[in-house]
RNA sequence: GGCGGAGUGGCGGAAUCGGCAGACGCGCUGGAUUCAAAAUCCAGUUCUCGCAAGAGAGUGAGGGUUCGAGUCCCUCCUCCGCUACCA
């Protein structure tokens, strides 16, 4: 028997159901949500429409939006949403104007995945997906605000997401912009100001005051060396780059989406391969992008994880002089340390394989043994050379000058040093550092250490504080004064300089896949790259029968196939500054999936607007002081698209296209819904449905072998069997009762356990809320004449702490508050009056609206009741004229007493000596001290 | 290894400032209703001893501060999440 017949066998009679089962819950939800739809209950008009009210303040309560896969939602995906359902229904309640929009996350990998695997198109595999995610969420009843609906596929939306990407284009990096904290600025800006000549070009052909040494002024430089000069600024640039190159997938991938050496979409091997790809100079945003992590309300974790991501280290550039190092080379070498006070237990040197020195050093000698290490190591997945931390590497042949001692030390190759951070080389400095204490070990190099460890220190590299050793000038000093000596020292010895790193790189944007944004990009018959003309956007995605990538070693854009879309003149494209007729060619890389949700928040503020990306007045109203009011999504876009998103606002805020320096105001994460999976003793995990269990559920089994597994809890996936659909629940139970177990489940920031046992506490709070209000006998509303005084006194309790809680998120807290209510008036023989069932549903409304609306309806008032206001309690009602409190005896509890709430302290402790048993507890003891605490508790200490 | 979070009944979880630990829900036990079951309703339900009144113990372990500690401090253990050869 399902449990739909279960719970309305008896409610099934003709006519108007009078039960709240199942089947009543699937009859008016669906009903309500229609009507909702049809008066547009949820439409938020914008400033400027007819109707909107601009006295009222603002909310913008944003859910993540979902990348729809063919799967459909779990029950683990609605669980944020309901969140923000509940909180933006009350700021409609309390009188916001709330912007509560939905849209899809469309474009990327793992759609084409899918698309190739099925060899079904990726524009209709996720128009299906959408089409089941909008269903699978419509039946929530969530208050959206579906007409400002779009998908980041859509050409309408990825014009702007384009256009977007030509303004960044379009700009550089002035670091003296912004006080000094650097900033945006139209590129137009730096080449009229290199014209004027009050910028030069400087040695490395960056802009420069005019009159620096060694610079050349705009004119004296020729056309290409301009171009140069300009394109080496611009904030979107091309650049070569090793970069993470995944053959399986065909694409390459930023250092985000790659895991342990693996592709973060497949797991599939990623390679480290050289290529000229688009970046975003999202690094000289670092230091802004760390400091307004204070000026935002997110959970501390994650603002720690993206500083730790963007990883700024303080330390020195250090040039060690080379002896017999190839001529071409140079003659020094240059390091980066954050430890430069150890310079002294410097006892040798070590670069990346990757390292030019290498391959100097490869050119002038035949070194077999280093011509085979390095061509291992540089063909050794990340994973690979993670996976052992073992220590290798060969000695280059090389020796090194240690600047403080004097001493020539050798130079190594090894693989524990990567050439994208810092300058791919090291000082290496094994008594203060494991890494290379550990290499030392291995190849018996020599360890001296520089810093006097703590008493009773038996580790190996020494990372803690304490006074310089073996360090000439330097000995004694702490770490810190020991740092800045050294640099001082450096920097007057011209031998080095204080020096800031970061971890963070700039951010690989091109990817070789067809299922994403095209470039708004063309490229001249010189190979010199040019931005289409603004008019002329979108630039469409060609229609492609084949769009299976080829699986290569070299990397081929799918794109480059369709042959008529990439071949077009610079008239067509409307690129300015090339003859019409001007064959060029499109750019056939495209977006990564992370493109378009850097902005679609600023998108559905305004949806439709053909003329800008969001009208300003739209933008300025919506995004208000300080930007969204509250963006709740999982935890595990911490770094990756939040990031991102920050850094777009940034580069969008410097050049005046929106008016918030920081995009989302307040940030929160639901917690994971777990479910019950299955462990052998490795570790692995079992399929739920390959497990048996005995009577009690303690042992578990796994059929194929017979093995004893463990039950643990995990995260659902479609793998593990252990999967929960929301449409199962909701037509056993009804949308609203689901949406109230998701809440009552726990805190909603915490990992919680799906059990579906529990939901049945759900049901049946709501059946007994319904039975309180509705005559089951008649279906008509039962309504008592005259109010109860107690009742009356805990419902302006319940208005009271449930509006606290809703707006602390604390759901589950409200609920228990609401069965409480529930509990007691449902127990009292007269039930509640008409104006108390009233407010009872509105304050119920945000959880459950189909279920308040019904009961609104029923009770023949006008309109909807998401519209109508939040109820109001009277401060008084929450006081008691008289308080119960404990008394306790040298810390025990041993009796009660009950005093006016108005009592003062005296009063209560004579009181509570004369409470009942107290006086014979007391008896031969002398009272020593008597603690009272008004509305809690007496205590009273005697010996 | 680093960073972050958490340990409370059989289970999910409550507990403003340190103030009656276990709200609320599940499950379980007993009862009502029923020919019977399901559903529903009522009562009970931290553990130990006790017929009971009651007494004692109790928030991962150990120590400390306090009239009073789940909450604050110290030492340790366990689990989870993120991250990782970043010099």
């Amino acid at each position: 028997m399902s449990a739909d017949e279960q719970h309305t066998q008896s409610g099934a009679q003709k006519g108007r159901r009078r039960r709240y089962d199942a089947r009543l819950a699937n009859e008016i939800e669906p009903k309500w949500q229609e009507r909702w739809d049809a008066a547009g209950t949820y439409r938020q008009g914008n400033p400027g429409d007819a109707g909107f009210d601009a006295r009222k303040p603002k909310f913008y309560g944003l859910d993540m939006f979902p990348y729809p896969s063919g799967a459909g939602l779990h029950v683990g995906h609605p669980e944020g949403y309901i969140g923000t359902d509940i909180l933006c229904r009350f700021k409609r309640m309390t009188g916001h104007n709330v912007l509560h929009p939905m849209g899809w996350d469309a474009y990327g990998l793992p759609a084409e995945q899918y698309a190739i695997q099925t060899g079904v198109h990726p524009a209709i595999t996720t128009k299906t997906a959408i089409d089941t995610y909008r269903r699978q969420l419509k039946r929530f009843g969530f208050c959206y605000d579906w007409s400002r609906e779009f998908a980041t596929t859509d050409p309408k939306y990825y014009r702007w997401t384009q256009w977007i990407f030509l303004q960044i284009y379009n700009a550089w990096f002035d670091p003296s912009a912004n006080d000094g904290a650097g900033a945006a600025r139209p590129i137009a800006e730096l080449i009229a100001a290199c014209a004027a000549g009050s910028l030069e070009i400087g040695p490395e052909g960056e802009p420069v005051a005019a009159g620096t040494d060694g610079a050349r002024v705009w004119s004296a430089l020729d056309a290409d060396a301009q171009r140069e000069v300009i394109d080496g600024q611009r904030l979107a640039y091309i650049g070569e780059q090793l970069v993470n190159w995944c053959p399986k997938l065909g694409t390459v991938l930023a250092n985000e989406e790659v895991i342990d050496g693996r592709s973060e979409r497949g797991g599939f091997p990623v390679h480290r391969k050289p290529l000229k790809q688009w970046l975003f100079r999202i690094t000289k945003y670092s230091d802004r992008l760390i400091a307004a992590l204070d000026t935002i309300d997110w959970p501390s974790s994650t603002r720690t994880q993206q500083t730790e991501w963007i990883g700024r280290s303080e330390g020195a550039d250090i040039d060690f002089a080379l002896n017999d190092a190839p001529a071409e080379f140079g003659a020094s070498l240059r390091v980066f340390t954050t430890r430069p006070d150890t310079i002294f237990g410097a006892t040798y040197m070590v670069v990346a394989p990757e390292h030019p020195l290498v391959d100097a050093v490869l050119q002038a000698s035949g070194n077999d043994g280093l011509r085979e290490y390095v061509g291992e190591a540089r063909n050794r997945s990340d994973r690979e050379r993670q996976e052992s931390k073992k220590k290798t590497g060969v000695p280059l042949g090389v020796t090194a000058r240690n600047p403080a001692t004097e001493k020539d030390v050798p130079v190594w190759v090894a693989d524990y040093v990567l050439m994208g951070y810092g300058h791919g080389a090291i000082m290496a400095v094994p008594g203060q550092d494991q890494r290379d204490w550990d290499f030392a070990r291995t190849f018996d190099l020599e360890i001296v250490r520089t810093v006097q460890p703590e008493d009773g220190f038996d580790g190996n590299a020494y990372l803690g504080e304490g006074p310089a050793m073996n360090s000439g000038f330097l000995d004694g000093l702490n770490v810190d004064d020991a740092k800045r000596r050294a640099i001082e020292w450096l920097t007057d010895s011209g031998l080095g300089r204080s020096r800031v790193t970061y971890r963070l790189r700039d951010w690989l944007f091109s990817r070789q896949r067809y299922w994403g944004e095209p470039f708004p990009i063309v490229w001249d018959e010189d190979g010199h790259h040019h931005a289409v003309g603004e008019t002329t956007l979108p630039v469409v995605l060609p229609d492609m029968e084949d769009f299976k990538p080829v699986e290569s070693d070299e990397p081929q854009p799918t794109l480059a196939k369709a042959r008529d879309w990439v071949v077009t003149t610079a008239g067509e494209a409307g690129v300015s500054g090339l003859p019409a007729d001007a064959p060029v060619r499109r750019e056939t890389n495209t977006m990564p999936g992370w493109a378009g949700s850097c902005w679609y928040f600023l998108r559905y503020c305004d949806p439709n607007n053909s003329e800008r990306l969001v009208s300003e007045e739209a933008e300025r109203y919506w995004m208000g002081e300080a930007g969204i009011d509250l963006y709740i999504g999982g935890s595990e876009h911490a770094v990756l698209h939040l990031l991102y998103a920050r850094f777009w606002h940034k580069v969008l805020f410097d050049l005046g296209h929106v008016s918030t320096p920081e995009p989302f105001a307040k940030l929160f994460h639901q917690g994971m819904i777990t479910s019950w999976a299955y462990q052998r003793d490795d570790k692995s995990l079992v399929p739920i449905d390959e497990v048996d269990s005995d009577a009690e559920g303690r042992k578990h089994t796994e059929r194929a072998t017979g093995a004893a597994v463990t039950r643990i809890m995990a995260k659902m996936s479609k793998s593990l069997r252990n999967v929960t659909n929301p449409d199962e629940i909701i037509e056993g139970y009804g949308a609203d009762t689901l949406r109230l177990y998701e809440m009552y489940m726990g805190p909603l920031a915490d990992q919680k356990p799906w059990n579906t046992d529990d939901i049945n506490g759900m049901f049946r709070f709501l059946q007994r809320a319904w039975r309180l209000c509705v005559d089951e006998n008649t279906g008509e509303l039962r309504v008592a004449k005259k109010a109860d005084a107690e009742v009356e006194r805990l419902l302006h309790r319940t208005i009271a702490a449930v509006g606290t809680d809703i707006q602390k998120l604390a759901f589950n807290t409200a609920i228990a508050r609401m069965i409480e209510f529930v509990n007691r008036a449902g127990s009292n023989e007269s039930k509640i009056t008409a104006d108390q069932m009233n407010r009872f549903a509105r304050l119920l409304s945000p959880f459950v609206p189909h279920f308040t609306q019904e009961l609104w309806a029923r009770a023949n008032e006008d309109g909807f009741i998401a519209q109508a206001a939040w109820p109001e309690f009277d401060e008084a009602m929450l006081k008691d004229d008289e308080v119960s409190m404990v008394v306790q005896v040298n810390g025990k509890v041993r009796g009660q007493v009950t005093v006016a709430s108005a009592a003062d302290k005296a009063t209560i402790e004579s009181a509570a000596l004369q409470a009942d048993g107290i006086p014979a507890r007391l008896e031969g003891l002398t009272v020593r001290k008597v603690i009272v605490v008004p509305g809690r508790l007496v205590s009273i200490v005697a010996n």
